[in-house]
DNA sequence: TTCCAATATAATGTACACACTTTTGATAAA
DNA sequence: TTTATCAAAAGTGTGTACATTATATTGGAA
């Protein structure tokens, strides 16, 4: 299951925050990503703020931004519910998350990267190695946090904290982060052979970075992005997997 | 000057609401965007709610979209002051939206665009070559609506609500947004010249899209964009244009 | 004068009350 | 049975009070 600590990631400013905000986001989100809500459900204010024991003052802000984050739809009427995507949908926030990184990836290759930030990035890309392994005895909940580590590197590989903010933001639409389908942090087969290939584009995007490729580096990324769409479509079709078992799939629909 | 009735293409809901949310949002936009405020001037909450005749609650609400809206900046004490962007800011912001607008392009092409929509647009380019004329007799006003209206049309080619979200936020970006400059609605000699220019490219990505050349589409985006950048580049060098002639201009600091 | 500390001021975070709107459910009529 | 209507219930929008935290100011000591 997802617990808060999980998306610690994801969490931004209101990490370690003990403010009411702060909390009723945190514990809200992790909900409807767990799938506590059936998609398309409609939040009451007085309700939730009950459950968490918040007032509906910073309650209300914390529903704001998950509008904003997209796990919420707000109605004409004011009244919220849990949004509810389609597979395509989904396709397509990873193609967006792919082509912003990959400008991310070309503006690094053009306008170059400090050598403190590149060997930074060469440590993480040596442990994700160990991590991998041959591919039979992935070390997961290690290789997760370094993936998570490479992406956000890359975010601010530009140097442009324009181009990093628009990465973060659609990283964190459901389902369209780097690591969406490795979150569940249960080891799916079909998922290590992955592990290898996306680790080898992981180096090949470095390369392209160092070697002020622009152009590869920006291709290599939207290749990269890919996998998780290959993943996504096994994901949708693979009747054994349960519906929580990765954070956010419930809000798909057909 | 910049009036409220301006910029309802970027009130997205609130347009015709007479909620106290919309009109503070509204009304603190515009004062942003004018240069009421000077960049990095904090704000308060009481004085600003007691300006705007509203209270706290609803102004609150407003600042949070500010903030998320990239017009002003939250500090770790929960303060909020309005934001400051440098020029490499502001050209990074625009890079990017050449670059999701791009994708938009892109996709539209891949997977074709209905006729409706082609005529639609046709239609658009047809009232803009009527509107810029050969360069020398612009009808400004109507240029600026048209060309906001083209580039809807192209964030919703794509037929993805992602994409198209996507678009639209990038677009809300200070001096992003595709008629960021002429928003002024004054005849800057300089930029008559990009208006011809920037049509033929329009009818170029049109007719990419049409003829399903995904690639080219895509790369005229980027190229559409530059126009921005160039015009930005003008601005920022020109000594007799005064600071708030262009709507958040005001923003950009060196 | 300059720096530090303590106090005063002001701003934010939160709770809560109440008005108004939407939704729901029941009841009666077709 | 279905539809229309109306009342009750629940929900959101907003104002306001108060606690807590940040900021500014003042006074004193080095």
């Amino acid at each position: 299951m997802y617990t808060i600590s999980d998306i610690s990631e994801h969490m931004g400013d209101y990490l370690k925050s003990k403010s009411q905000v702060g909390r009723a986001l945190a514990e809200t989100r992790a909900m409807i990503l767990n799938g506590a809500f059936a998609s398309g459900e409609r939040l009451s204010e007085p309700l939730l703020a009950e459950r968490l024991k918040v007032s509906r003052t910073p309650l209300r802000e914390a529903i704001g931004r998950l509008v904003q984050e997209g796990l919420v739809d707000r109605l004409e009427s004011g009244r919220c519910q849990v949004s509810s995507y389609s597979t395509q949908d989904i396709m397509d926030a990873i193609e967006v998350r792919g082509t912003v990184e990959g400008l991310a990836a070309r503006v690094a290759a053009e306008r170059g990267v400090s050598n403190e930030m590149l060997s930074e990035c060469l440590e993480t890309l040596a442990n994700l190695d160990r991590a991998v392994g041959d591919g039979n005895d992935v070390k997961f909940k290690e290789y997760v946090r370094l993936n998570a580590a490479f992406h956000s590197w890359l975010a601010q590989a530009a140097g442009s904290v324009i181009i990093a903010r628009e990465v973060d933001r659609i990283s964190r639409m459901p389902l369209a982060s780097p690591s969406a389908f490795l979150d569940g942090q249960q080891d799916i087969p079909a998922f290590r052979g992955t592990l290898v290939m996306a680790q080898q584009q992981h180096r090949a995007i470095f390369e392209a970075i160092k070697g002020r490729e622009s152009a590869r580096a920006e291709a290599l990324c939207r290749e990269h992005a890919r996998l998780a769409r290959q993943n996504l479509s096994f994901v949708m079709t693979d009747r054994s997997l349960s519906r929580d078992s990765i954070p956010g799939l419930s809000l798909v629909n057909a």
